[in-house]
RNA sequence: GGCCCCGUCGUCUAGCGGCCUAGGACGCCGCCCUCUCACGGCGGUAGCGAGGGUUCGAAUCCCUUCGGGGCUACCA
């Protein structure tokens, strides 16, 4: 087999979402995989609908993720250019030589005039275009113009009788479209534009595209773009056609297709929460695949490692935010508490509590504090409420209202009386001594339960009633600190 | 309507004729650990859409049926 090169070729329309980096994911999984080549195409052909802002989120998506691509944008490459609205000329090109060799032929007909027909004929005006100006004169085109009629470009599919249109599909395997069944399609407007249903196989002809593995919803589509590349391969614009794969859809609520509408499948909506590429990964990855029998957390190379391109499920997969909130968690648990705490840094910094370089304090804070959470979280976000009482002034810090409601009542209030003059004397202000300190005093001495005695102290430091390890916190935050706030506290 | 795709626990899946009284994971429930919350450990819950075949034997092969979804544009 010659080397192996795929592409993802989204629309610059709208964010990016789950659907179409799971797509992208599975390309680039089975490129790296096999040692192949990897190319980004903008398809970029709807003005009305693309935007800029849309083209540069797809970029810092994939940068996000770590998915490099080899040709396509800002690399370039021997296609470029990879942008379609760069490629006019070349589709203009293709085009006419298409109508040269006979593939493609003017149409005038209107959708109403079709309709017209099959009723005539008593046919079922569902059939689609009729094929009707397939056999045109000469004559009837210049009168069609001479009113002000301008054609498409459709092109000739294979009549009943013919061959079928058969592929081995990498997911589905032996898919068949009868012959006959599938109408003439428009590949260029009235106006010269392109279609999609052109630029799409003549793009991945002339980039030598060997695999197009895409969604679902296309397959239809495959008939007409398996008969477009016969009629590329004639006029010698390639000379194979590549092997599709149908991946199945992305669901979400209900049993809909997880659209790019909805607020759940937006990218960034994760991003920004604090979900990590390696963990996003690993679980879109899932959609329609798995590693082994036993296992499903796995790393970014062991992905690449074992994706072949076999073994990609036909069923439509439900996207299930839980299961991704728990694989991410699997994944900032797998992180060194080094990266873990550079990380969580960065999400300081954006929520505003540190800065972006943060001060020599700031980070000192930052890496005894990492480590008491790292296991306690299952996204960065959450890592930032859980850390935001060590970073804010004494002026911004609050505690809630129903964990105070709850803990600082009068026996609160006893706990925090009988702390106080005992932590403000301790020689040394450690976790070690600060703990020996209060149980000594109120488990030991006062016999309370460890969660009566720590769970007022809890949140007169921290603010709520679920936090980091109570002592360690303590000896972060500082004696002076640690104080002033149980006494601030008390009433 | 026509064409096409899909059908294993609630969800994602393993399974490709005997290894299946169907395995793993998420979720959920219980217990242990425990300064809160987590982590970790142990246990539990729950599934082959239905009906016919083929076969000594079917979740696995065939047919029918039911159900879900997609396409059917001068969108991509």
């Amino acid at each position: 087999m010659s080397k192996v090169r795929v592409r993802f070729c989204p629309s610059p329309t709208g964010v990016p979402h789950v659907g179409l980096i799971r797509t992208c994911l599975f390309n680039w999984a089975f490129a790296r995989h096999h040692g192949g080549d990897f190319v980004f195409r903008i398809e970029d052909t709807d003005a009305a609908r693309d935007s800029q802002e849309s083209y540069e989120m797809l970029l810092d998506t994939l940068r996000w993720f770590g998915m490099d691509w080899d040709e396509g944008p800002e690399v370039g490459g021997p296609y470029a250019p990879y942008r379609q609205s760069e490629r006019h000329e070349i589709y203009r090109d293709v085009v006419a030589k298409l109508l040269e060799a006979g593939h493609l032929y003017e149409s005038f007909s209107s959708p109403e005039e079709t309709e017209a027909r099959h009723r005539a004929a008593g046919r079922d005006i569902k059939l689609g275009y009729d094929n009707y100006d397939r056999t045109l004169t000469e004559a009837a085109k210049a009168a069609f113009r001479a009113v002000g009629r301008v054609p498409v470009l459709r092109l000739r599919m294979p009549d009943a009788g013919d061959d079928d249109i058969v592929w081995n599909d990498l997911v589905r395997g032996e898919v068949r479209f009868v012959a006959g069944s599938v109408p003439d399609f428009v590949v260029v407007r009235g106006n010269g534009d392109p279609l999609y249903t052109l630029v799409n196989p003549v793009d991945d002809a002339m980039m030598r595209i060997t695999h197009v593995l895409r969604g679902e919803d296309l397959l239809p589509s495959t008939p007409r773009q398996i008969a477009l590349y016969r009629a590329l391969i004639d006029i010698g614009v390639t000379d194979f056609v590549p092997e599709f794969g149908h991946l199945p859809y992305v669901m979400g609520e209900g049993n809909k297709k997880l659209s790019k509408r909805d607020p759940q499948a937006s990218l960034y909506r994760y991003r920004d929460a604090g979900y990590i590429p390696e963990g996003m990964l690993n679980y879109l990855s899932l959609l329609g695949w798995s590693i082994a029998e036993d296992r499903d957390i796995f790393s970014p190379a062991e992905l690449v490692e074992a994706f072949d391109g076999t073994g990609i499920s036909a069923n439509p997969a439900r996207f299930d935010p839980k299961k991704l909130l728990a694989i991410n968690a699997t994944h900032i648990r797998l992180l060194a508490p080094a990266d873990f705490a550079q990380r969580l840094q960065e999400y300081l910094a954006r929520a505003g509590l540190v800065d972006d370089q943060p001060t020599g304090a700031h980070r000192a804070l930052i890496e005894g504090a990492a480590p008491l959470i790292q296991e306690r979280v299952q996204t960065l976000g959450e890592g930032v409420d859980m850390l935001r009482f060590l970073f804010v002034s004494e002026a911004d810090f609050v505690v809630e209202e129903a964990a105070a409601a709850k803990q600082l009542d009068d026996a609160g209030q006893a706990v925090l009386a009988a702390s106080i003059p005992v932590l403000d004397s301790l020689d040394e202000w450690s976790t070690a001594a600060i703990e020996q300190a209060l149980r000594s005093e109120l488990i030991d001495k006062r016999e309370l339960k460890p969660r009566q005695a720590f769970g007022p102290l809890r949140v007169a430091v921290t603010g709520k009633q679920i936090s980091p390890p109570l002592f360690e916190s303590m000896e972060l935050l500082g004696r002076d600190i640690a104080l002033s706030r149980l006494r601030a506290a008390q009433r």
